[in-house]
DNA sequence: TTGTACGCGTTATCAT
DNA sequence: ATGATAACGCGTACAA
């Protein structure tokens, strides 16, 4: 599998398209009408240096003559070209999001305060969804890369992908992670699950359960190791052994939170909790429980993360581990920057959000008939 | 390893344009040698202008000619710089989309809508929240004209906003409206809101609901004004009047939905159902009836649109008018690549997406005693 | 069919 | 402090 570099112009107006389209009219592609710095140098009778100097802040310019030059541009409303200034090497000033899909609001979150923190640095986000295809991940960092974005954040399906990380690398602008890792020197951010985990497996195991269930995605992730390592440290450390059929990692979908869940109910010695770790899985775990008859916290107890609304609003209210999305996006975004500017040294950082345990009413201690058979 | 020829402050280059914008120091910086088309020229044993000829699928060129110059691409790795084709009048494949907050699950459907049907054809989406500011929304097409991009997707705040209808003029690039209108000669994209809300009012009337509160938001816009065209249509129909203190269309925050119901809900002659417009009002709003001690449907009716998940989930289920702003948001995206292309006609065109009526659990015939109170 | 040369608008260098 | 001018990399008339 080769990758390919070549250009594709599949809608060129002039050329012949891919679709039996005769464009209406063959227009030039020329730029016809535009006013230039030559023009500004003329209205403020100096020279295109100049005006060159006097948008770029530099110290050596008359203030009479910045004056004139401010005129002229605003009378004109002149702003350089940045296709021009970008074959001088000034940066596009644009960075790029690489995730799987926007609509899952943890995605659109993190979005949010990227472009909240970039914005206030005059940067543009591109948003590339990937719907979990890993060679769209590639693609998009390639596309990217090449529209000169300056930096970019990304959150991808598989961190041990070979062809990602060759991407990446071969990419000459800084990456920052975010609930990812990568085995590169790049910078990450991601909450803080093995705590978060941890505080939910404990709270379980206070109230006496035995057989707690742990459904999430991303194995090989980050996140879910931090996940599994919490939940393993909480059991370890009330003296309670973890088995592994209770632990179902392998998607982060709606759908394998109700099919998991089922299947989790169905078994003969089947949990007496659900820790729901991912925000799509909520709903499809508690169709399933529903579907199985449940009623929470009564037969079943349940810890959903990340909290959202439909935790919040639901009755019973759930209980769940709360961690901010947006402060997530804003801290990558900024750490990017840093990167960009080159305002910090070389070397990897990581950096963590905290999560936060909300209590609500969708825990109880475990039913003995049901904990104690066989 | 890396190039860091600039020592000078944390950069930050013009890119300001005409107005005073903090920048502390002029950049120093070069990009790192790349390879050119000539350098391709070179390796394949051609000239520069045939290269170029060969990526742009130039009839002209000789097929042998071809794979030398192909090959020679791919061993080189090379690809058209952006700002040099941008400078030569290509354009640069980007649409920017403008909203109020991406966080909306509505717009980021949308925006998944738009993105998929754009990066189909190679062009990047930038997405620009303006938090709801017209001040915002302003500069942001101001900024993104600035940066070349093709076109933009809008939702504003305000449809009658002048700063706005003057930018969106002076931006000589294409616009499609998405659930807003302006007053001017520009596509828009919606959904059917009028009959979606006459839907939704003619099932209550016909549960001999009187008196129907109607929450929503955008008084000014499109979406508002058929939403209430709906609502009183029906109510015409059922020769109903229709008690203005009813209908409350100044927001679609949710706490703008709480305040409301609350408010609505204490009345003397309180309203025995609600239609709850607004994707975010609903929470509120079932928060509200929940303080208020209302229980769904036997003290009010509801009726909630868009759908969610939320709505779906919760008891009792409930019904919903249903619209998909994923079509909605690629719906635009397509229209407007036709108006980058020039594939139709000017003359502004509306593009409408048809509502769907999904009738759940939260509505039934309003108890007696309430409704005939004074 | 292919090569050559010009120009797009800006920034940086070198003179003045 | 300012003017003049050389790149930057590509697309495309025009020449061959």
């Amino acid at each position: 599998m080769h990758i390919d570099t070549t250009v594709k112009k599949p809608e060129s107006p002039s050329a012949a398209g891919p679709a039996p389209e005769k464009a209406p009219t063959a227009p030039r592609r020329r730029r016809s009408k535009s006013v230039t710095a030559n023009d500004v140098a003329q209205e403020a009778g100096v020279s295109v240096g100049t005006v060159s100097r006097v948008v770029n802040h530099a110290p050596t310019v008359t203030h009479e003559v910045r004056e004139r030059v401010m005129a002229a541009v605003k009378k004109l409303g002149w702003a350089p070209d940045v296709s021009a200034q970008g074959m001088r090497g000034v940066p596009a000033r644009m960075v790029g999001f690489v995730f799987s899909d926007i609509r899952n609001p943890l995605y659109s979150h993190m979005v949010k305060g990227a472009e909240d923190a970039l914005s206030e640095k005059g940067y543009m986000l591109v948003v590339a969804s990937t719907d979990g295809r890993p060679e769209r991940e590639v693609a998009l960092i390639q596309l990217l890369t090449r529209r000169r974005a300056d930096g970019m954040l990304l959150t991808v399906q598989e961190e041990t992908n070979a062809a990602l990380l060759q991407t990446v690398q071969l990419a000459k602008v800084p990456f920052v992670m975010v609930e990812r890792e990568l085995a590169l020197p790049i910078d990450s951010v991601g909450a803080d699950h093995l705590n978060g985990t941890y505080q939910a497996t404990a709270y379980l195991l206070s109230l006496r359960h035995q057989r707690i269930a742990l459904i999430s995605g991303g194995r090989n992730n980050r996140v879910a190791r931090d996940r599994l390592a919490g939940y393993t440290k909480a059991h370890t450390e009330a003296g309670v052994a973890v088995d592994p059929s209770l632990v179902r990692m392998d998607s982060f979908a709606t759908e394998y939170g109700f099919r998991e869940t089922q299947i989790l109910l169905g078994m003969p010695q089947r949990p007496t909790a659900i820790i729901s770790s991912g925000q799509r899985l909520l709903s499809g775990v508690l169709e399933a429980i529903r579907m199985k008859g449940c009623e929470i916290p009564r037969d079943v107890s349940l810890i959903a993360s990340n909290d959202t609304e439909l935790a919040r609003l639901i009755t019973p209210a759930i209980t769940a581990v709360r961690y901010d999305p947006y402060a997530m996006g804003r801290e990558a975004a900024l750490q990017l920057l840093r990167r960009i500017n080159h305002e910090i040294p070389e070397g990897a950082i990581r950096i963590e959000v905290p999560t936060e345990f909300i209590l609500r009413d969708s825990c109880a201690a475990p039913c003995v008939k049901e904990g104690s058979r066989a």
